[in-house]
DNA sequence: CAAAAATACCTTGTATTGCATAATATAATT
DNA sequence: AATTATATTATGCAATACAAGGTATTTTTG
């Protein structure tokens, strides 16, 4: 891989540090309930390439943390999952979330004055 | 402090990583060189509060790759000072960081459906 | 003017933390 | 028995935060 690709790569990770959290919680918080692989998917529907090593350890921590939460169901027919919601500790920090990230783009909207072509 | 103030204070560290990097090479790019500790009061007037700590090892790491170079100079009258200026290789990823920013928010528009109150 | 204090500027070390890859585990279908 | 659906765990890497250290230049002061 060219050099440039691969420190493009890198940053690609690093940024998506924290805004993977957002993306669960807004995602649970806007379209409910959900299980592990589902999630997945949906995620990668929506153009986050995510891995279950990337998304379970987050769904752990945040179990965890209380920002969500975890229980079994075991379906008659099927497999048994484990469903997330979020709480209402999420549904607060997720709120404080938004408004950071629409600071941070009003940081990048400041730096070249709004970047207009006048 | 309150356990949901911590929990937001640490994902916030989280979520500027990569950001920063973005905003520096969004800053030398738009408004010309400019060495540390200037950098470091203009990202405070934007309103991202960074410290030196935080500041020179990005400055270092991004002159290391490449992404900007850095040459010190001595005026007259005054400190030296080590001047930064973005690169064409900066100038590329920062294209490429853009587009990809531009796509994160894609991504979010996509969870709740555009969240339009309708 | 010389010595001391303060300031401007940069560097370095250590800790914390989250994402990425890959391997492991288990139960339910086929 | 093999495959598929689901979840867990381990290890490594990289960036930000905090704090301490370091040097040169200006300013203060005696």
């Amino acid at each position: 891989m060219e050099r440039d690709e691969e420190l493009l790569e890198k940053w690609k990770s690093q940024f998506r540090k924290g805004f993977l959290e957002l993306c669960l919680l807004e995602l649970l918080s806007a379209e409910g309930r959900s299980y592990g692989l589902a999630i997945m998917e949906r995620m990668r529907d929506l153009g986050l390439d995510i891995s279950e090593g990337t998304l379970y350890p987050l769904l752990m921590r945040l179990t965890k943390d209380g920002s969500i939460a975890a229980s079994w169901e075991t379906p008659e027919v099927g497999h048994p999952r484990k469903y997330y919601t979020i709480t209402s500790l999420g549904a607060t920090l997720l709120s404080a979330m938004i408004e950071e990230y629409d600071r941070s783009q009003a940081v990048r909207t400041g730096i070249s004055g709004g970047g207009k072509a006048e």
